[in-house]
RNA sequence: GGAGUGGUGGCUGAGUGGUCGAAAGCGACGGUUUGCUAAACCGUUGUAGGCCUUAAAAUCUACCUCGGGUUCGAAUCCCGACCACUCCGCCA
């Protein structure tokens, strides 16, 4: 949610900010305005009829204690409230108004982000490391599931339908192990805290988050306990503090959890489905901060940098771009994404997307922190970066270091989790 | 799932229709005292919005889990939701 204050005190830098993104939203901002004078025109009239009637109050108790009658008082304050519950079916509908004009706004584009859309991401540094030279056609990632049994994608189907998967034998024993050596070295290397999450959450959680804006067709939902699962781990570390002021000391908050993430795909048949690229329930760490406002711009490199050595670290080669302003996700003000080369594919996969959500979904989710004990309370910036998405991670690293033979080499920091498994065949 | 009890400020805990935004204590913050720490003493101590503003102060409105209702007036009465606790049942 944007600040409305901020709208009134400098409309133009909104407007300007906000075409680089959605022209349609920034054309908005105008009648934002006039509704906005409206509503507080009569918030005014209200509140001044409210301060009048409640003058009478004293007088009557004391009139009645007295003894007295208090007849008229009666009729004159009756009179008033009367008045004041004709305006305020119209305060209310402005109030409403609003907000809902408030929802429908986007963050504001960082600075440093282009206009554009999804053709417009820029690369924004050099390739990781050379791309893996084949003296043999690279296979894709579901010809090596199956013949080493990693993957059983027909059973899957059978279970649940298309688009979900079983991860069999050592190919499950692999998702696992990398989960465990994501989050340990998020927690050991990058100091971040490990989070054990529940995988819904309420209608009033996925609206605080905006998720229900962005996601509302591609959530699972149980609709009998009003439950929606979660498309990642995000709107979950959202509001873990939802409605709190944090205490001096609190910040830099850093969480990470590794969930299930479930999408609908709605709309997404035939699109890169095969394999693993685009299944209905994936793994998925995440990295979330809360920080000082001041401080966002630093965090956000640090978290794509923390995503960035997991695959240093697979020695999987990848690319990073900055995400054109029309491209980048409701609440965030700056999107990184990184993407891993599918050898066997010939193409690169999103493995990551590090965003800058600033103050937005602090303010949406009201969650402040104060800077000393008897300071104002401020709102922090929330950031939240991919560290990593499984299943493109485990179709990358299968087809880069796939061999001749058949074979697949494990990357060295894995094997400990593998029980000191070197190769895969 | 059935029965009961309850949800008050950062915390504990008073308050059952009228100057209650809410006693008291704790904590926190500022100060006095002090060689330092502690203790003691004094003071301050919620949030949001409107108005006015360069800004603040002052002032007004709302908020005692949330949403409705009764009343001239609600923390207090009524209805609903959510949550917590206790007992019973069921269950990984």
């Amino acid at each position: 949610m944007l600040d409305i204050k901020r709208i009134r005190t400098e409309p133009d830098a909104v407007k300007s900010a906000l075409t680089k993104r959605d022209p349609e939203a920034a054309a908005t901002i105008d009648d934002l305005l006039t509704m906005d004078a409206d509503r507080r025109k009569r918030l005014t009239e209200i509140e001044t009829l409210k301060a009048e009637q409640n003058r009478f109050n004293p007088q009557i108790a004391a009139i009645k204690k007295a003894g007295g009658d208090a007849t008229e008082l009666l009729a004159q304050s009756a009179q008033i409230k009367a008045q004041i519950a004709g305006l305020e079916g119209g305060v209310r509908e402005s109030d409403a108004m609003q907000i809902a004009a408030l929802s429908k706004l986007p963050n504001l584009p960082a600075d440093d982000v282009q206009a554009g859309g999804e053709s417009d991401a820029v690369e924004i540094a050099g390739l990781s490391r050379p791309l893996r030279e084949f003296d043999f056609p690279p296979k894709p990632h579901w010809e090596i599931c199956e013949t080493h049994r990693l993957v059983d994608f027909e059973r899957g189907t059978k279970l649940s339908g298309s688009g979900f998967v079983i991860y069999t034998g050592v190919g499950a024993r692999l998702q696992r192990a990398l989960i465990s050596f994501m989050l340990d070295t998020h927690v050991s290397t990058h100091g971040y805290t490990e989070i054990g999450l529940p995988y819904a959450l309420t209608r009033e959680s996925v609206t605080a988050s905006g998720h229900i804006v962005k996601f509302a067709p591609e959530m699972y939902h149980d609709a009998e306990s009003d439950l929606f699962f979660l498309p990642t781990a995000e709107p979950a570390l959202v509001n873990i503090h939802r409605g709190e002021i944090l205490p001096p000391g609190a910040l830099p908050l850093k969480y990470t959890a590794h969930t299930p993430c479930w999408r609908r795909e709605a709309g997404a048949a035939g699109k890169d489905t095969r394999g693993l690229q685009r299944i209905h329930q994936f793994d998925k760490v995440e990295l979330f901060r809360y920080v000082l406002p001041e401080d966002s711009e630093t965090a956000l490199a640090e978290m794509t940098n923390e995503a960035c050595a997991l695959l240093d670290a697979l020695e999987i080669p990848y690319r990073l771009l900055r995400l054109a302003a029309g491209d980048i996700s409701f609440a965030a003000a700056k999107t990184i994404d990184i993407e891993a080369w599918s050898p066997g594919m010939g193409k690169w996969l999103e493995v990551s997307s590090a965003s800058n959500c600033t103050d937005f979904q602090a303010r949406r989710a009201d969650i402040r922190f104060r800077r000393e004990a008897t300071a104002k309370p401020e709102f922090p910036h929330l950031l939240n970066a991919s560290g990593l998405a499984l299943p493109r991670v485990v179709s990358a690293l299968l087809e880069t270091h796939q061999n001749a033979d058949g074979t697949v080499t494990v990357p060295a920091p894995i094997r400990p989790y593998l029980g000191g498994l070197a190769v895969i065949g």
